[in-house]
DNA sequence: CTGTTAGCGCTTTCAC
DNA sequence: GTGAAAGCGCTAACAG
């Protein structure tokens, strides 16, 4: 591969003129820079970014790191930083983090290779997350609410207050009886919903029945599979709530197989919102996520930092009902 | 930030000597590695990745770069380069090409930031894309056929084919007349399946109309607008094929708004076979396009070019016709 | 305007 | 084993 050395020397100038002359500084006028340019098309130059990064001490990058880069769950949230960052003229990569600390996400965590990353990645353990920080290197934890660390952020949803709120209204709605389809217990994300859930049933005087709290893994399968528990046991409850809408879409599944229609015979109410929830059927009711705003936030701290601001070191939102058909109104 | 140079002078070795150390070479041993390691906790050292990519002259990462990060099309895509991706032990990180020519998708591209890269994104111009093609940095190209450059490969599916097989099932199934909702005439992916649905029609001795083939872009909004034109227009076709899936959910909405009913009333085929498509009210018959499988072979190819073996120019997969409920047998 | 030059932080010969 | 030193390709003083 050709260097700028090469183009400067074929272009018969020094490395400088032909640095500036590449990147458009106006310091280099007509002929010369005509001169250079040819000789970098004659070449077939191409600039090596990494050198340039490394030299600029600054790559205007940021990372994105995702559990599951094949996931359902994150296009508004790409799509809020993704905005953002094409407004400060910086790119985004995304990367996941399967392989937990062999993955890409630790090597995009531990090593200099962008100016900031934004964290969703259960699997990455909050130490390795504390391990990472250092100055002037930005990390936005979406999934937990890490403290201490002045480079640390968290952005969380209220979880705990959505999982009552969900509960609470599928009481409101006339359910007697509800049950839960947790995530796994090591989700700070799904700890808080099920004490938002237990804190609603008390609240209405209703004891939570532990042969009604199944938990399972965050996905459709774990979805189907703690659904199916839920059913051979033999007593059905008359709601359930699913600690996201994945594992309320298996749910789904589970309940089409065993002709329990939803919401006739079942109520039922996910959480999230993710895309495809309003194409199922029936249409999912959810706690929705307001994932745009989180995403388009986390942009937007990490650029605050890497400028040099004050921010927060937590932020919450609030989760939104979205009523579509999958609880029935009245029992 | 420290530097390496920090942890050496801290250690009281010699900068390879804490190199060889950090990296894990067996070079070193007991005392002095334990000494190094210590000083680089103290210091809280990161290494800096770009600074390694330089001097070694290779990322160990492939890029994917993908027009809409947040589509619905990629994750079986990105599954199949994950997996050998991981398993080569490289990293693979996805980047988006909004914003075209000016976009973190041409950085990737022109610019020596990785090894090799997969590209499907429609924005970019081919030309752009020969312009990037250098010795020893592989492109695969899966949304057109480019050729004549050694260094860039295409992978496609057999589009054509596929048009056609969606048209004739529909014909098979005692359809008399069907419609085409097309992509952008400049997608060559389209003009393909729209090729494919004229050769159909033919075959079976129909004249394709050009007021039952209506184009707009490749979205859920694009399918919708298409298929209120259709409706608006008055005289319906008894089925419809619609260019990409995404198209078809569109599709679906503005039919259900006009009570036109899937399957009763119309029928209508998709292409792709994207995450959601069983979901849908009905379930969405529809072309599948190998997206798993074309990601395998992507990264696999990648990693041939890079190892110094010889692949072909081009590779092709077929679709496969995927039997929901969105198409009614018999008249 | 243009050229010379000093690094950015790291790996890796090569000599000891 | 360990250290000195070269250099990956680039940018940005600085001097002319």
């Amino acid at each position: 591969m050709p260097t700028i050395k090469d183009v400067a020397k074929r272009a018969g100038v020094a490395v400088s003129t032909a640095s500036y002359a590449l990147s458009g500084s106006s310091k280099i006028k007509g002929a010369t820079r005509e001169k250079v340019l040819l000789a970098a098309k004659e070449l077939n130059y191409r600039k090596n970014g990494l050198a340039m990064d490394l030299k600029k001490s600054k790559t205007k990058t940021i990372a994105l790191i995702l559990s599951d880069l094949s996931g359902p769950f994150y296009s508004e949230l790409i799509r809020g930083v993704q905005e953002l960052a094409l407004e400060k003229e910086y790119d985004l990569i995304v990367c996941g983090s399967h392989g937990d600390e062999s993955s890409t996400a630790a090597k995009f965590l531990r090593e200099t290779r962008t100016d900031g990353v934004i964290l969703l990645a259960h699997n990455i353990k909050s130490e390795f997350i504390r391990e990472s920080a250092r100055e002037g290197f930005p990390i936005i934890v979406l999934d937990r609410h890490l403290s201490g660390d002045p480079n640390i952020i968290s952005i969380n949803v209220n979880n705990r207050k959505g999982g009552y709120h969900a509960t609470d209204y599928l009481i409101q709605s006339g359910k007697k009886s509800v049950g839960l389809i947790s995530g796994p217990s090591n989700s700070a994300d799904s700890q808080d919903r099920v004490a938002g859930y237990k804190e609603a049933l008390e609240a209405h005087g209703i004891t939570p029945l532990s042969k009604w709290i199944i938990n399972g893994k965050f996905t459709q399968e774990g979805g189907y599979q703690a659904t199916k528990m839920l059913i051979h046991q033999g007593d059905m409850p008359e709601a359930v709530f699913y600690a996201n809408d994945e594992m309320a879409i298996g749910g789904l599944e589970a309940l089409k197989e065993h002709n329990i229609r939803v919401p006739e015979d079942i109520s039922i109410i996910g959480f999230d919102d993710i895309q495809l929830t309003p194409y199922l059927a029936p249409p999912l009711t959810t706690m929705r996520q307001p994932k745009y705003e989180i995403g388009k936030l986390a942009a937007h701290i990490i650029f605050q930092v890497l400028e040099g601001d004050q921010v927060n070191e937590h932020y919450t939102f609030d989760t939104e009902l979205i009523k579509r058909e999958s609880v029935r109104i009245g029992k």
